[in-house]
DNA sequence: CTGAAAGCGCTTACAG
DNA sequence: CTGAAAGCGCTTACAG
């Protein structure tokens, strides 16, 4: 491959003079820069961005730590966050970590060694050693569906799971539901317990009591929302009304509710959160709290932007609303 | 940061030295090596992989341009890409092309200027402009799930079509059916055609003459599939089977059928194409092909590794078997 | 408007 | 086993 030497040469200027011409420097006569560029082509010469970034100490190049890609909820981020920075002329690499802590860790070292502009994260564990080797790091990031642990200043973007949760819960008890079912995700999630307090505050507030026979912690899949159904159904026959803490355990629950034939949303609503595309098809038509993702993943390469830009500042955390998404699993309680 | 240049001058020794020791020659004093690896912790060095590029001509980055990550077919290449190529030490930079020529060939473009070790590549569009520009790059790169344009000579990783079109019809022909529907893609779609190819030689093997009444050329969308189905229907009542070449197509033709209640698979049965995630629910449990991605990403992976480590071999291309998935969605035809 | 020189942070023959 | 020097392909003061 030709360089930027070749070029000089075939023209007889000074190397230089080459790299103005070639970054559009105001002080190169304009015929030079027409020679530069005609050289360029007939050379066919790319400028090597890894001379460049090793002397201008930046690599426009992100990093992006996800779980797996090849869940739609992370994809869906992903391709926010790559459009927006995109357009800005940065490029993301992006690393799985299946939730491996090992790989998490192994990802910020090579984000460093690489010398990335910055980064995005969402890490699962955030243990001593990591929050450590974050605080190391002088580059900025930005937490994203995390929340930033407090010894890092480092802000945050995030769904408001408690008020999504209130919004959900209200949604139900507008429709006139006052025996509400809640399905949760297990106790250790920090989403699924803030979802919790969102209905169990709700409730309370309308002197609809959340009462324990009411509560089914179920998991995260659609297996675990059909035994949680089940669960649910047996302890209190009484509910019309069941809000899942994701769509996985909504769709669970539907699909116990569809086996048992009882019909949804006539003889019970379901109200999901997620979003996810599921939820749309014929047989779901699920209504739920939508965490958007563009607008997150979006946010998220903005505030890291303005990071990277204005060297040294740090921005404010954000809390995403969620977004009530009306469909079909839920109708008005019918006074009998 | 700490450089390379601070840690010679802590322990008074050379930059050669201490690059050696880093790079675990085997010509350096064990005791120096230690001392070395002990200043590096304590001035919590990281060696700037930059420089290390530029030098070794070899940056451990592999570029993925895909159309558009969050669709999970898409996001499940990926995953399986990222899995083999970090085993051996490499990062991934994905390029969203959301199928726009122009995209397409800026990341070309990028990926010379940035040294990428190599490619993966899943265009949409190869117009001359495009085929010009990836024969005059010297990188090794593999097409996946696309197949290679005749002037380029790299190989490419994709699924046969049409074997897992014979594979679909003649699992329903088996089953008895003989009056068998297709829906497809639209004629533009090599895919499309592929699959809709291995149809017709399928039925006309089995003396079963692919009538036109009986095949429906519908779109990519669950949309498409709807009407498509119900086209086909009024064409010709007498289908007790229908090929989708699309899952998507496939679960269109479900809801046409549940809306119109003619059971699955009692009265017809439907083959789709691709087993997408919602293809097992509970209401969909649709018997389909296959496309392995999991599979495809890592051979895509493997034979680009192999292309950068001996450098100059070309691979031969790979064909990849889908694979029948039997859910509940056919049966055999109930002789009356 | 242009060129010579220094330098980004490393590695790698080459000499000793 | 170690060091001095050259060089990877660029950019950027500095001088003219």
């Amino acid at each position: 491959m030709a360089n930027i030497k070749d070029i000089a040469k075939h023209l007889g200027v000074s190397v230089s003079t080459v790299s103005r011409a070639i970054n559009n420097h105001h002080d190169v006569r304009e015929e030079t820069k027409l020679q530069v560029m005609e050289a360029i082509k007939s050379l066919n010469y790319r400028p090597n961005a890894i001379a460049k970034g090793l002397i201008q100490k930046k690599t426009y190049t992100i990093g992006l730590m996800i779980p797996e890609i090849s869940d739609p909820f992370f994809s869906g981020l992903a391709n926010a966050v790559e459009e927006i920075l995109f357009e800005h002329g940065y490029q993301v690499v992006y690393g799985n970590t299946n939730r491996n802590p090992e790989k998490e860790k192994q990802f910020i070292s090579k984000a460093i060694e690489r010398q990335f502009d910055g980064l995005i994260i969402t890490p699962d564990c955030l243990d001593e050693e990591f929050v450590q080797l974050l605080s190391s790091i002088d580059m900025p990031f930005v937490f994203l569906r995390r929340r930033t642990p407090a010894a890092i200043s480092m802000p945050f973007v995030d769904v408001d799971h408690y008020e999504a949760a209130i919004t959900a819960v209200n949604y139900l008890i507008e429709l006139g539901h006052k025996q509400i079912g809640f399905i949760g995700m297990p106790e250790s999630s920090f989403t699924g317990n803030e979802r919790l307090r969102g209905y169990k505050d709700t409730m309370r507030k309308h002197g609809l009591s959340p009462d324990q026979s009411r509560i089914v912690i179920g998991g995260r899949t659609i297996d675990h929302g059909r035994e949680a159904m089940g669960k649910l159904y047996e302890k209190s026959p009484d509910v019309t009304a069941v809000f899942a803490a994701n769509d996985l355990l909504g769709i669970g629950a539907l699909e116990w509710l569809a086996v048992h034939q009882i019909q949804v949303p006539d003889k019970l609503s379901v109200i999901g959160f997620d979003n996810l595309e599921y939820a749309e098809l014929y047989w779901i038509r699920l209504t739920t709290m939508e965490q958007p993702r563009g607008e997150m993943g979006s946010r998220a390469a903005q505030l890291l932007l303005q990071m990277i830009e204005n060297k040294g500042t740090t921005l404010n955390s954000e809390l995403i609303q969620a977004k009530l998404i009306v469909r079909q699993s839920c109708k008005p309680l019918e006074v009998t």
